[in-house]
Formats: structure tokens, C-alpha cells, sequence
DNA sequence: TGAAAGTTAACGAAAAGTGTTTAAGCCCAA
DNA sequence: TTGGGCTTAAACACTTTTCGTTAACTTTCA
């Protein structure tokens, strides 16, 4: 009802990790195994993972398909992709060149080797010129 | 394995809803009952509240707690008490007056009664100087 | 190489979440 | 007052998640 996502297992493990404290350590203190300690702070790492998700989704949500970037694309030629397309429906984009680049790097680091795009990733937009990668 | 926390169902209601259908719109559209399509959407919302949550705590996680602002404090006097605590411990605190308020109204919107405070509030601050209410 | 740290797979029991229905209720404008 | 839009509660079948165990496997590093 109350809280987040994360169980209090889940966030004692989390607490204890930050802490610098390994899995035996911790199994000991909270009196289990070393493999449930694991388990337990990969399903954290699950629930924030999607967490995130559930807000990009959120962003998305108020906001319309710009253009897709396709597989192969080289990261330096994304911006003007992006700014082209924009132009196109008159939306003004909030970055430069530098930061769109940076956040698509955030957002979608899996997607980004080397200088490549090694995936399609859709754009979108909002009316204020916000960017979401998809 | 791949997805946010929001499933299908949820995510085809908000969909329906940003578009500004009504509950028994939607209902129709997808075969059920409205009464249906009012708790979808409101579990909806209850896993964007924790996703939201979920992440604010992982903010805290790197944070360390620097104040209370007691229930009852005038609005406009929070960034005089931050300031002033964040300089006992060294840190620059990454915002000016206007921002802060403004962070402690989105992230505390129900805390926020007028120009006071109606609850009493953590503030968490980063090495960073980045700042969390909690 | 050896030891400690971490990961994975398979399985079970308990708990929590989801979609549904039905029936009742609230709020507000015509 | 009626009706439309929305909310709520209880109950249900069903699925998913969680925490736990055991045992084997990989990684890291002195």
C-alpha cells in the first residue's frame, strides 16, 4: 500500500552492500546463505531496473514518435538526425549536439558500441522539445 | 524479464485515457466492465507511485541524511535551513532558493499546504550536493 | 593454484499482485 | 431527480514474485 517496489529484504541487502560488505558477510548477519544473498540483490537490481522502465514508459506516454535510428547508425550522426526531424514538425530540441549524444548514452548504453548504434532505437518527443529513446 | 512493472492491461488504459476517452469508453472497447477499467487504472498509478518511490530510494541510498524540516515550517524558509546545515558538513548544495522550492514541491506535492509545511520532511544531501526529500 | 567472492539452476512453500464480476456508492451538471 | 462519470469493496481464480535450500559452477586475485 505504502511503500516502493523494493521488499525489506531487498533494500536491507542493498544497505549492507553499499556498506562495501560481501555476500557471506552479509548472509551471516542476516542468517542465510550466500547464494539467497545473491539472489535477493539481483531481484533488487531487477525491480529497479524496472522501475525505470515504468517511467520511460511514462515519458513516452506524453510524448509522439519522432524518427527510429536505425542499427548501424554512427552515435555522431544522431543529433542532426534528431534536429532534422524535429525541424520537420517545428519542435524546437531541448539539447545540443554534446548532450543528446550523452543521453542517448545514459539511457541506452546497451545499444551504444564503439560509435555504433547496435540497435534501432525509436525517438520521441514532446511538444517542449524533451527527448526519450525507446 | 524484459518489461517495466506495468502490464498490458494497465498500459492499454492509460493509453485510452491520454487520449481522453472515458472509463465506459474504454470499457467497450476492450470488453469488460467500466468498474473494471477504474481499478486497472488505478493500480496503474499505484505501480508509477512505486516505481517513483522505489527510485527515490535509491537516491537515499547514496545519500546521507542531513536535516528534519518540522511540520509547520513556512514554505519559503526550507533553502535557508538546507543552506545553512549543508555548509555545517562542507557541501555545496547544487541549487539556488527558487529550485529547491520548487524540487520540494514536486517530489513533497502532499506535504505542501499553502506556504507551509504539513508534515515533517527528511532532506537527504550527496557529496554531490544533490538533494532529496524523503 | 587455492581461497574467497560471486553466480546459476532447480525446486518448494508462502505471499503478493492481477483481472474479473457484482453490487453499491459518490459527485456533479442538466 | 436522473444519468453519466468515477470510485470502492468483497470475493474468486490465476499468475508471478519472493525467500529459502542445496549443490555445482565461474571469477577474481594474492
Amino acid at each position: 500500500m505504502k511503500d516502493g517496489l523494493l521488499t525489506d529484504r531487498q533494500m536491507e541487502v542493498l544497505r549492507y552492500r553499499k556498506q562495501g560488505l560481501t555476500q557471506q558477510q552479509i548472509a551471516d548477519i542476516i542468517s542465510t546463505s550466500k547464494a539467497n544473498v545473491c539472489t535477493i540483490e539481483k531481484s533488487a537490481m531487477e525491480n529497479i531496473r524496472r522501475a525505470k522502465e515504468t517511467l520511460e514508459f511514462l515519458y513516452t506516454l506524453d510524448a509522439t514518435q519522432l524518427c527510429t535510428i536505425p542499427n548501424g547508425t554512427d552515435l555522431f550522426e544522431v543529433p542532426a538526425i534528431v534536429f532534422r526531424e524535429a525541424e520537420k514538425i517545428n519542435i524546437k530540441v531541448k539539447y545540443d549536439t554534446i548532450s543528446l549524444i550523452n543521453r542517448l548514452r545514459e539511457s541506452k548504453a546497451q545499444c551504444c558500441k564503439a560509435r555504433q548504434v547496435c540497435e534501432d532505437i525509436v525517438v520521441y518527443i514532446t511538444d517542449q522539445g524533451e527527448i526519450y529513446f525507446g
